[in-house]
DNA sequence: ACACCGGTTTACCGATCGGTCAATATCAAT
DNA sequence: ATTGATATTGACCGATCGGTAAACCGGTGT
């Protein structure tokens, strides 16, 4: 899983205790990391300074508490998870290439940060959601919503939203079910669903199917 | 949210201490609602216990650990599920009806038990999943893959194994984000996904899809 | 020389966690 | 009445948790 948080400049005097790079930015890689692979209560601040390789009242210091920490990490993946989808879904080309890259990229960005999706799920959950949750999906459905809008009623069974949520699911259910279906031993197929060659095939299933509901709505 | 633990006889004479029904099911029963509204780890032992009206220790007594009892927990949703939609895929009627019913048992069973699919969506998340997690998905994606036999190849972007993460997600992703929906003002219509009228235009809505997708796979 | 200040360390706090244990209550069978 | 298995209790354990307080350190300005 790659990092998220922005390098800081750096190109100061060595710190002769720390190996490099400014604690706070190293205590945010931790908690990222950490958070990621093992959920927000099964890590405790005193992990994440180990990993920063950091006292751990300086993580308190640096970022007041660990809820603010786990906030702070959240805000950095969503930046980049929604960076990600706007410049796929630029307004080039026709409805359905736009759809396309926007489910590559979609596709590509979760495979890029599994672990990340699984925390945004569990975070999706809880009853007292953080609000840029919600904030950051909505430029997503607006584009959505936006593309849909010639060929789709404004309410009912076909209005724009059941097809957002159409679609992300068929992205995002991708990354949760399919690891299980291994488990099982249900998909024969014995690679990685986040490997390039699965993750190309499932690419190919969802334009199938966009194109031919999009070919269903196109013809009234 | 309704239980699920078969209620035991409890024809025998009254306990003087404890209100009524068998302890290890008051303590199951328990654990089931404490770990649906905060998930594993943020339920503790003793709040169980409390919950259930009896001493810390006994949890113990009974199960072991709070490992085993969560286990128990995940096991009676997953029969009460398994339950539910085997009896809507029986094989009466066209494949589309059969498919319709089950799409409407899988909405109406998780609308009933909204907090048991967060439950499950965090415990399938975990890199160590309960193995009956994907055991009980087995049966679900061999009557889904038997009814698509004759119309989808065994392999590539088409087989069914793709189709059924993408119709599991049709119903599983309505739940996760269609709160986030409301939450961020999006869906204007301002009532609970899980209503009956929102579940009903749901249900339109996935049927709708699942008929264009069959239309297009039947046609060859 | 002094004061200031952001960053850092060390030691500590009260609370809570999952889990154990020995003592005890309850009840059916003898 | 005695026994023996099952249920139940309350006290306790060591570990870990999130968080705090005060001292300390190296630089910078005065």
């Amino acid at each position: 899983m790659r990092r998220l948080s922005s390098a800081p400049a750096s190109g100061t005097a060595e710190r002769p205790t720390a190996e490099r790079g400014a604690t706070a930015e190293r205590i945010l890689a931790a908690g990222e990391e950490l958070f990621c692979q093992r959920g927000f209560g099964a890590v405790s601040v005193r992990d994440i300074a180990e990993r920063a390789g950091v006292q751990k009242a300086l993580v308190f210091y640096h970022y007041g508490n660990k809820d603010a920490l786990f906030a702070r990490v959240l805000e950095g993946y969503y930046r980049a998870h929604t960076e990600a989808l706007s410049r796929a879904f630029a307004a080039e080309g026709t409805r359905r290439e736009r759809f396309h890259r926007l489910i590559d990229a979609y596709l590509d960005f979760i495979a890029g940060h599994v672990r990340y999706a699984v925390l945004v799920q569990r975070a999706v959950a809880e009853p007292e959601a953080h609000p840029f949750i919600g904030e950051n999906l909505a430029p997503l459905f607006e584009w959505i919503a936006g593309a849909l809008r010639e060929v789709v009623p404004s309410t009912g069974p076909l209005a724009a939203h059941h097809f957002f949520v159409t679609f992300s699911g068929l992205v995002i259910n991708y990354f949760t079910y399919a690891p299980l279906l291994r488990a099982a031993g249900i998909e024969h197929v014995d690679r990685d669903p986040a490997s390039p060659e699965a993750l190309a095939e499932r690419k190919a299933h969802v334009h199938w199917v966009v194109d031919v509901l999009l070919d269903r709505l196109e013809a009234g």
